[in-house]
DNA sequence: ACACTTGCTGACCGACGGGTCATTAACTAT
DNA sequence: ATAGTTAATGACCCGTCGGTCAGCAAGTGT
């Protein structure tokens, strides 16, 4: 009877599979609470191979982060990019659906990992601040500039303060992952923030 | 030469100081990294003592949460109870005054900390639940409530959603804990959304 | 003084989990 | 076939840390 071979060595997609395992049992138990040994098991692997991978349990944290959180960035910047529309238009269109999309996504958990983590790991917040906060509040930023100059939006305080627009996202984040069984509808949040920013941008002079 | 006292007997304020010291240890390090012996170093105590007052490292964290919340709860209510403003002028006046101290307060450790460690302590966030955001959320609901009757607001999505209000306190405070260094003007996010938020309220009809 | 209670100490234990490494077995080339 | 390469295993090591407990000494009553 042919034995079937105890594994495949398959280099290439070993790294992926890891990064996802450790993403599932990070937004379970949390990263401090999760073993290494979980994330082998749930990769269908042996720890040892994940320390081929990943030099240290910290390794594959930062790993997780980044390869969550980069395609999401390059996914904004595409639709940024290919976009024509005046601000309000974007702000209420693209804007506001890729963000209703956040917590629902991996990236939430990112975000919670970011948070409950994050004070240990300065050089992991540097990185997500340069090419996640920074970038996004940038781009925000700039697209009210333009509505300002532009006419379309007036200047007030909340230009200056694209904070604003992002809130709710991390509001809703953090809401949901604590209270889940108050189900709150965070995409009427977020709606409703936004159309609150927009309407005031509109507005006659303060 | 005679000897000075090893220690002094404190029953009474043992319990306190060690959370007091539990407090400032957490905020350091997070919950999981800090050492039960940290926190009795702290408190200038040992560490079978602590263990003497708090059954587990868990007990004393929920002690923590406890004796920082339930102070500020009453206050809050306190403040509520003494008003006889206008739903207005109390949202412009005492609530925005509570609200920019909290990001600066040992609350906002203790938010960090639910954060974190919430998910593994669902009776800790139950009562978190019923003590601090259901009757924050119930409060200002109340106020917006009681302004629509008078006719000081009129009715709006931001009537029903008292989150609204809160959400600025609890970015501020992730924020700060996140990117200190990109020092952030909480009270002006703070004043911007509750200014923008009771404009709109009073606005005319949408 | 002396015994008595009890707040308090700190050396100790056990297990838990991050990280290692000698060994194995799946592929590859010849 | 067979030797060589390396992906992959899993038993093991060892530092760490939550939790214990036998003993000590500070306060107390008599």
């Amino acid at each position: 009877m042919s034995q079937q071979p105890r594994y495949q060595r398959r280099k290439q997609d070993r790294p992926q599979e890891i990064t996802d395992a450790a993403l599932a049992a990070f937004a379970e138990k949390g990263y401090a609470a999760t073993r290494v040994d979980d994330v082998a098991k749930r990769a269908g692997v042996s720890k040892g191979l994940l320390y081929l991978y990943f030099k240290t349990k910290e390794e594959l944290f930062k790993a997780v982060v980044r390869s969550f959180v980069v395609p999401r960035i390059d996914k904004l910047a595409e639709i940024i990019e290919s976009s024509e529309l005046s601000s309000e238009e974007f702000l209420r269109g693209p804007f506001l659906d890729f963000v209703k999309t956040l917590p629902g996504s991996p990236v939430s958990v990112v975000i919670r990992l970011m948070i409950a983590e994050g004070p240990k790991h300065p050089d992991l917040v540097q990185f997500y601040w340069d090419n996640v906060v920074s970038r996004g509040l940038g781009a925000i930023s700039e697209l009210l500039q333009r509505g300002v100059q532009t006419g379309e939006f007036r200047k007030s305080a909340v230009t200056e303060q694209p904070h604003l627009f992002i809130m709710p996202v991390v509001f809703s984040v953090v809401f949901k992952l604590l209270f889940e069984k108050q189900s709150m509808d965070t995409n009427r949040l977020i709606e409703t923030q936004i159309d609150l920013l927009i309407t005031h941008l509109k507005g006659a002079e303060s």
